[in-house]
DNA sequence: CCTTGTTTTGTTATGTTATAACATTACCCA
DNA sequence: TGGGTAATGTTATAACATAACAAAACAAGG
């Protein structure tokens, strides 16, 4: 293929910032691009000493726990907070607006598969939430944990 | 009140866990009471804090996880890994097995409310599984962010 | 009882995750 | 082109959590 799955992420994600008046700095764009390559959830040193292998032999835990707040707070990137990892967001490309994610982490490969919230959960955690007044702030994000298929058979 | 409210909740605890075969010690009891009297979360240190004030002063951080783990292995507490905090269980006293728990926590005040997750929600999720034959391992618990009814007039 | 295996607790040390604080540089735009 | 804002660099340290091994408490059969 001309132009990789990972360019192409990277595109899009570059075009959504510029549509939120927003900064895709080259420096975001490399943490993005590692977190693309790698595919699955890593933790911020891990992919700190992947930046610094690769990007910037100096840099400092404050410069990967900057760029990944970004890209969490611009919906391009997930924190897994039950394992301290970090994800690109699967669905970057697709148009609907997430309304819930729901993660499966595999507890022995330690895979993760990503899938959208289903819409009547996702009605129901609506009317939950407006029974008690709560508003919410950020996309709900629903922490699985378990055996994935492959690793629960054998 | 004859029983507090906490003591109450003591007692269910310690016959849930004779059912279980499994030993609550004073310790652990003395853990999960400084839980259930501060009622709100609270960090690991926070709590270790506490316990050294109260009961042990020269108590070290593996006395307070071990008794955490202890109790979350239970049931009968919950960890929030969205805020490393700790919480004693809100239903134990009632009956139900829970098949999933939803946690609104209030940015602005820091206070949850505990609510189980509604049936079609739950449903939803385990034909989720069942597609990907992925193998649950813990209860699932949604922590939701956002502002409280009283934080959100203000 | 006593002794033997198991669970729990004590203790020291260290590993891992994340942020505060302030200096410097780059960028935007009036 | 200067002045404000956003981003990055840098040092230090805070906050969260566990490894590893020693000692004590417990429970259960002989």
């Amino acid at each position: 293929m001309a132009v990789s799955r990972t360019e192409q992420i990277l595109n899009s994600a570059e075009q959504q910032c510029r549509k939120q008046g927003v900064r895709m700095t080259p420096q975001r764009k490399q943490v993005m691009s590692l977190m693309l390559e790698q595919g699955g959830p890593q933790t911020a040193y891990q992919l700190l000493d992947q930046f610094k292998a690769r990007y910037q032999s100096n840099a400092q835990p404050p410069t990967m726990y900057r760029a990944l707040d970004f890209l969490v707070q611009q919906g391009l990137a997930h924190r897994l907070s039950s394992t301290n990892q970090y994800l690109a967001c699967d669905h970057i490309t697709c148009q609907h607006g997430h309304r819930g994610t729901v993660f499966l982490l595999c507890d022995q490969c330690g895979g993760v598969q990503e899938t959208p919230m289903a819409g009547a959960a996702v009605d129901e955690l609506q009317q939950t939430l407006d029974e008690v007044g709560f508003v919410i702030q950020r996309e709900p994000l629903l922490e699985v944990h378990g055996r994935c298929v492959d690793c629960a058979a054998s």
